[in-house]
DNA sequence: GTTTTTTGCCTAATATCATTAGTTTTTATG
DNA sequence: CATAAAAACTAATGATATTAGGCAAAAAAC
């Protein structure tokens, strides 16, 4: 029996596209199993449970929308920077939710620190560089951006948005406005 | 044999019980049949399925929400009633994460319509209503209210707050300084 | 009170997913 | 070529969920 030649990266990859084609729910050891052409247990030699395998998937899924972001902010900076990373986060989670909801699985801190996830919140700093904000206030900025943004793709991704006027599309422009507006005039304590 | 005398009420209370206790994700049907001291098959004489029983679950958790978000904003306005109602939602995040958990289950837009959810929205309405914003940005600004308290409340969940100063409590009250300024400066289009 | 109907709970079966321990076979290494 | 390492398999186990049919308790009807 010759061997089919699976490993760990493998079966991540496998994994983030039956994500992404699917859902991040579909994502089974016994689907990869399936997609692979061997017996279930055999997974165990590449991943060590079915955890294990969604943590990997989870750092690709994060490293996919760091990439993204990191491309977003080069060159640019202040509310130019600001609206395409937040265009990123939700043109991300609407054209691949399986992904998007892959990056939101829970991760231990040693794994989150080298994650995409630190990427992306030294992207979000990269932004918000053009609006002069001091050391604290920049992480309170990129805090409450970061809540934004993950707030309103869940709250649209669920529908919450779909039973009511005006369009998403509009909410979400004036929503980076206003906080723009703020960011240019940072509340001192 | 004598009737344990279940009903979809009970069941639902006791799940909604033990997400409180364990987490949402420990809300079995096989969990509670143990719990009532029931063969598990028993159980789909009051519910459909275990979806419907999650269902009710997240019903009960976003009326539970929202009867705090009433109790708040009650004879309150402005500033200090989205003050009081970020914090509810925060509260009840950190203080019943596995309810919050349930308050995130998929609706349909037919019990979505009925639900706690609806009622959050014209809490949030209300709050608004001493910013004198027109209709159509009184939607924005529910939507961009509901975004940060959502996502706040996850990232903290998540522990993304707790690799880095200064503490959430500063983010969260500067952040709704920033949303409060900004609020009462609305940009116009 | 008795009889009939309804409904709650059980049994049996089935399906799916996940994990562990040990075995066999393939591939890599010396 | 022989040996060791590792991949893939087998067997077993455990957990969760659902369906169909049967039995008996409780409710409804007489």
């Amino acid at each position: 029996m010759p061997r089919v030649g699976l490993s760990r990266e493998k079966l991540i990859e496998a994994g983030a596209s039956l994500a992404d084609r699917e859902g991040f729910a579909a994502v089974t050891l016994a689907a990869l199993a399936r997609q692979f052409e061997v017996k279930l247990a055999s997974l165990y030699a590449h991943v060590r449970n079915s955890e294990d395998l969604k943590t990997g998937i989870a750092l690709l899924a994060l490293d996919s929308l760091a990439d993204r972001a990191d491309a977003a902010v080069s060159g640019r900076a202040g509310k130019e920077a600001v609206a395409a990373l937040a265009e990123v986060h939700r043109r991300f989670a609407a054209d691949h939710p399986g992904l998007f909801e892959a990056t939101r699985f829970p991760l231990n801190a040693e794994q989150a620190a080298g994650s995409g996830g630190m990427r992306l919140a030294r992207a979000m700093r990269a932004a918000l560089r053009g609006y002069g904000l001091s050391e604290a206030d920049e992480v309170h900025a990129v805090r409450l951006l970061g809540s934004f943004f993950l707030g309103f793709s869940l709250l649209e991704l669920g529908g919450n948005f779909a039973h009511s006027q005006p369009a998403p599309d509009l909410s979400f422009t004036r929503g980076l406005e206003a906080l723009d507006a703020t960011l240019k005039t940072w509340v001192k304590s």
